[in-house]
Formats: C-alpha cells, sequence, structure tokens
DNA sequence: GCGGCGCGAGAGAGCGCTCTCTGGGACAGG
DNA sequence: CCTGTCCCAGAGAGCGCTCTCTCGCGCCGC
C-alpha cells in the first residue's frame, strides 16, 4: 500500500504535476480534456492530496479549534453536542478539521502555540473566565477568534450570542400573563454577563421580583429555591435563570407539599436537555445553539479569509417555548 | 511578526539546523553546551516547530478523530463530555490534537480518507451501527482503530467496553436485596451488544422478571413504563437498562400514584447526569466513563506506534452507585 | 506578413522540517 | 607515531505540495 502522490498522477494522465494540482484545487484555466484526464488518472490511482505538504506552503492548517470548559464546569452541559454539531455542519463541507480542547492547566497557551505555530487557523471561545487574558492575547495577535456569549468587559472581538434580555423579558411576561402575584428569580452568576442579561432583562419587566441568586449549577438551584420558599412562601410563579437550576429547583417546591404548575409557575432558559428531563417538562427561553454555533464558524471563517477585518457581533433572538411547568 | 523557522533558531545559537532539530526533539547525542545555546535561542527567538513541515516528512499527523453518532442519536448524551475529557487527558501532553467528527452524511468515509492521507493517525469510533461497513475496511487497512464498546459481530479489533453482565447482575441483586417480589426490567435495544448483555445479566440473576422493550431513549423509556404497568400493575421493582430512560419512565409511575422507592424500586445504569436530574436521583450501575476513553486513547497510541499489534480488549468493572430509587 | 497580446501548460523554486550520510576530532590500541 | 574506532556536528537530500515565472502557441491588428 504505497502513497500515492500528485507527482504520479500527473505522470498517470499524462500532464505536469502543476497542471494535475489546477485540477486538484478546481482552478479554472485547464483544458477540458487535460481536467478530465486528470481527473480519471485521481479516481484510477485513488490519489488523496496530502494535507501536510499543502498546509506547509498554503500556511493554512485548515482545522480550528473548540476551546471548552473543562468538564466539571460543564456540568452535564447539554449543549456541547449542538454546539459541536452546529459548528461541524458549517465546517465539514470544507475539509476543515474540529479540533476540541478542553479546559486545563495549560491547555489555553496550547491553543494559542497551536495558532501561532498554525496547527489551527482560529478558534471558538466558550465559557470563557472573564479574568482570562487568552481573548485578549489573540485579538492583540491579530488571529481569528471568535467568542460564544458576549465578553464581560466590552472589548473589539467577534462574539455570538443570544438576546438574553429579551429572553428574560418573555419569560417575565409569561409569568406576568399566567397572573402570578408574587414573583420571584433565581439568577445566574452576576459577575457573567449571561447572568447579568437575565437578571436585568427580567427585572425590567418586573421591577418588584424577589431577587435569589444561583450560579447556573443544579446544586445552586436547589439551595436558591429552598431560600426563597423560606424568605417568600406565598411565592406564585418563578424565573429561573437556567434550566438545570430549574431542574434542582422544583423537587424542592413538590417537597414542600407545592405543585408546579399549580401552585407554582416555573419558566426556565435555555431549553436544555433539562427541560426535558424536568417534571413537569420545563416552559423555558429558547436559545437556537445550533445555528448560533453554525454562524460563530461562519464568523470564524470569515476572519481566516479576510485577517483584518473588523470584530462583529451577532445576536440571535430567543423564543419562548411552553410546556408543562409555567 | 515573522515566522520563526528551525533555521533561525541555528543560525542564532550558532549551530546547524539538524543539531537544532535534535535539540528540540530531546536526542540526547548533543554537547551539554550546544543543547543549553540552543534552548536560549529557542527561548530568544519564540520558536515553535511548524506541524505541518513535521509531519510531512514524519508522516505523523499527531492527531486522531473521535467519530460520534451525531446529534440525534446522541439525544442530549451526557457521555460526550467525559469521553472528551478523558481522550484529552491522555492526549494533550503528548500534543496530539482530538478532532471530532459528528456522524452524518458522508462522515465515515471523510475519516476513511483523512486516515489514509496521513492525516489523522487512528480513530476511536463511539456508538458505532453495528451494520456500517466502516470498521471492517479499518482493521482491513490495517489502521489504527478503538471501538467503544463490544462490537456486535467479533471482529479481530480493539475496543474497551465495561462488563454489562456484571452491572446488570448487580442492579438485579440490588432488587432482590430490596425484597422486590414483582421484577421486570426495561430493556436497550436487542440488536446493540450492551442492551443484549444487560438484559441477558439481569435475567440470569432474575430468570422470571417481566422484560419490557426499550431503545435507551427517554421516550421509550415513558411509553416502557406505560407499557408495563398495563400489563403488570403490581410490579414493585424496574431494572432499566439506561438512566435516560429512567428518567422518563419514573414520572408516569407518579402519574399512576405509584412512589418511588416506595412501592416501586428502580435501578438505572450509566450513572450519567439523568442519574442526579431524576426525582428522586437514580440508584444506578456507573460506568467509568472518562477512565474508559482514557483508556481508549492509550490503547489507541499503542496502536499508531506499533502498527501490527494484535487487537486487544480492555473490560472495566461497573460498580453500584446507591441513590434514592431503589 | 510581422509584431504584439493573451491564454494555457510546464519548469522549478521553495515551504520548514527530519534524518541519513559524511567528515573531523578525540581517544585508545598496536 | 600511525591507524582504527567512536562519537558528535554539519551538509544536504528530500517529504508532497503550491505558485510564480517562463515559454510556446494561436490570434488579432496594422
Amino acid at each position: 500500500m504505497k502513497r500515492v502522490t500528485l507527482e504520479e498522477v500527473a505522470r498517470v494522465a499524462g500532464v505536469s504535476r502543476a497542471t494535475a494540482s489546477r485540477v486538484v484545487n478546481g482552478a479554472s484555466s485547464v483544458d477540458e480534456s487535460l481536467r478530465h484526464a486528470v481527473q480519471k488518472a485521481i479516481s484510477s490511482t485513488g490519489y488523496l492530496p496530502n494535507i501536510a505538504a499543502r498546509s506547509l506552503v498554503t500556511r493554512r492548517a485548515a482545522a480550528i479549534g473548540l476551546l471548552l470548559p473543562d468538564e466539571r464546569r460543564m456540568d452535564g452541559d447539554p449543549h456541547l453536542a449542538s454546539v459541536v454539531s452546529g459548528v461541524t455542519r458549517v465546517v465539514r463541507p470544507l475539509g476543515i478539521h474540529l479540533v476540541l480542547m478542553m479546559t486545563g492547566p495549560g491547555t489555553r497557551e496550547q491553543a494559542l502555540s497551536d495558532l501561532r505555530c498554525g496547527r489551527l487557523d482560529g478558534v471558538i471561545l466558550v465559557h470563557t473566565d472573564p479574568a482570562d487574558p487568552v481573548p485578549g492575547q489573540l485579538i492583540a495577535a491579530g488571529l481569528p477568534v471568535v467568542l460564544a456569549g458576549r465578553p464581560l468587559t466590552p472589548m473589539p472581538i467577534t462574539y455570538v450570542d443570544v438576546n438574553q434580555t429579551v429572553g428574560a423579558a418573555l419569560a417575565a411576561r409569561r409569568l406576568k400573563s399566567l397572573q402570578c402575584n408574587r414573583i420571584a428569580t433565581i439568577t445566574g452568576p452576576q459577575d457573567t454577563p449571561a447572568g447579568q442579561d437575565r437578571l436585568a432583562g427580567f427585572l425590567a419587566e418586573v421591577p418588584n421580583a424577589v431577587v435569589v441568586h444561583g450560579d447556573f449549577t443544579r446544586q445552586s438551584g436547589v439551595a436558591a429555591m429552598e431560600r426563597l420558599i423560606g424568605c417568600c412562601p406565598d411565592v406564585d410563579g418563578v424565573f429561573i435563570a437556567s434550566d438545570l437550576m430549574a431542574n434542582g429547583a422544583i423537587p424542592v417546591l413538590h417537597r414542600s407539599g407545592r405543585k408546579v404548575p399549580d401552585d407554582v409557575a416555573i419558566v426556565g432558559f435555555d431549553d436544555s436537555s433539562a427541560a426535558l428531563t424536568s417534571e413537569p417538562e420545563l416552559t423555558t427561553v429558547r436559545q437556537p445553539i445550533t445555528d448560533m454555533a453554525a454562524e460563530m464558524a461562519r464568523q470564524l471563517l470569515r476572519q481566516i479569509s479576510e485577517p483584518r477585518s473588523p470584530a462583529t457581533s451577532v445576536v440571535f433572538e430567543p423564543t419562548l417555548v411552553v410546556r408543562d411547568s409555567g
């Protein structure tokens, strides 16, 4: 099983290597008969271009990185598969590889050097710690990056996000339309843009809402709901800023003898798989994760092909998915 | 921002490119003072080796693929993050990239050609369709592959699995120790080894168990439990062959007025995140997914470094995780 | 009829690295 | 003192590809 090179294809087709290369890369200025001969030679020899050799001269790796928080922080994050799927959809037809990197000691530096040494053409950063210096370094170096979600401190970087504020407002209006009188919210972490915006968007609609803080994790949902029914027993509608927290919070209500949605209406956020594994199934605010991920990939590819193009941000509109919890 | 090449490092250090290369690759036969000079030159120039160039001559891509079923079939599969994490742990310190590929039209062929043209050194196959010809083609071509889970039809291929039979037996014994008299099981798909083994292992312990079929998905768990309480209302212990199905099945019991675990004890399988999002939390059989994934990576690396080494299989032992459902 | 022009194909120079092969110096043995 | 041996550094040949540059050929205008 010997490797087939372009040289050999050219020999079989009776043309020069240059012409064979033109056919492989779809250049237009090749005579139809020669093109045909080359194509026949390619399929008869089973030729596959050597990406390393190509990449050496084009200085393109044809690979992008997806930098993820580590397993622990993902907490069974149901988004991962959707994100990968969205990115893949855009990137695969182009023959571009998706390299997964999970945060761990040294990962971000590794990603940076992979980028610098041309092993990766760009990276998508997910769930980035606001204090992380890497995004800043990347844009400073003019390397292609796209962020999932608005960065906490404004910077000239391309990102894709859902309109968190509008999403929270959607949830608020749903609870109001359900005639809830005593409305509360369990928030996400207030050191993240998503956490902040979901709270702000909600309070804009329900200024007198009771506010209890969580951090998006299931456990924090449990704790927050316990505090909430302690301090505010007559609550009858709660916007919980992530489905995962709602998933932890609902059993607390049940144990306290409250029925969902009859006694307390619940609206979550994310429309993650946790929305379906809750009992009852969650009414929630849906973010089009897969589409957003595809858009991140597109934005990244644009940056790769037009290096110094300006940073842009794309904001998707969320929708309310009404199920059984509120 | 110009690229730094080995040539330049050599020039700065006052040695030949060959010697610089030896230092970079940790060859032993370099004089200590020269080695030091080169190392200083590397850090002062900020040199990073160009992987494409290296890969062109070594014929190693320093990248492996992880072939996954598509999003739909994953159904919010909670394993993905754990698998990635386990593989990453082994592969990252070696500077090897993990390329994610989700099944879609043509993906498997793409993986095959990536392997053939040297863009990938090996692949890990997860949740492979038993009818899929790709694994067979891969081993026939002598390319490095590792399967997650025993293949349906025996073939000389390396795989890593958990002892499904023992796991099911663990679940069975738990239900028996709970003094359940009317024991049933909701199975996985019987055209998969996992589905078969979990049923067989269970029946070996509880030969007279009621058997209802599912396919590992949540929805099938709902449907199966509805059928089960229809045909066997006095059931008081159920082994459900995946946590996801259990997650769908438990609310059915609740709606029928049965309490878990008081009226019906439930034991799941997987110890996935669905086990924690269930109410009550699931007693379940745990597979050490992350460790298994790490082992898959190790097996793959071994195959890559010793091309024609014999296929081996590694089987992990499951453990019972007792929580609230049974 | 001749020079200029445009178009398509070939020649060849690298891209940055590894690795074999060669050469030279140090040391030991004869 | 000369030769054989060993060891370490340098020279140089590629790895397979892309892409620029050159060249030849056919066509047009004058």
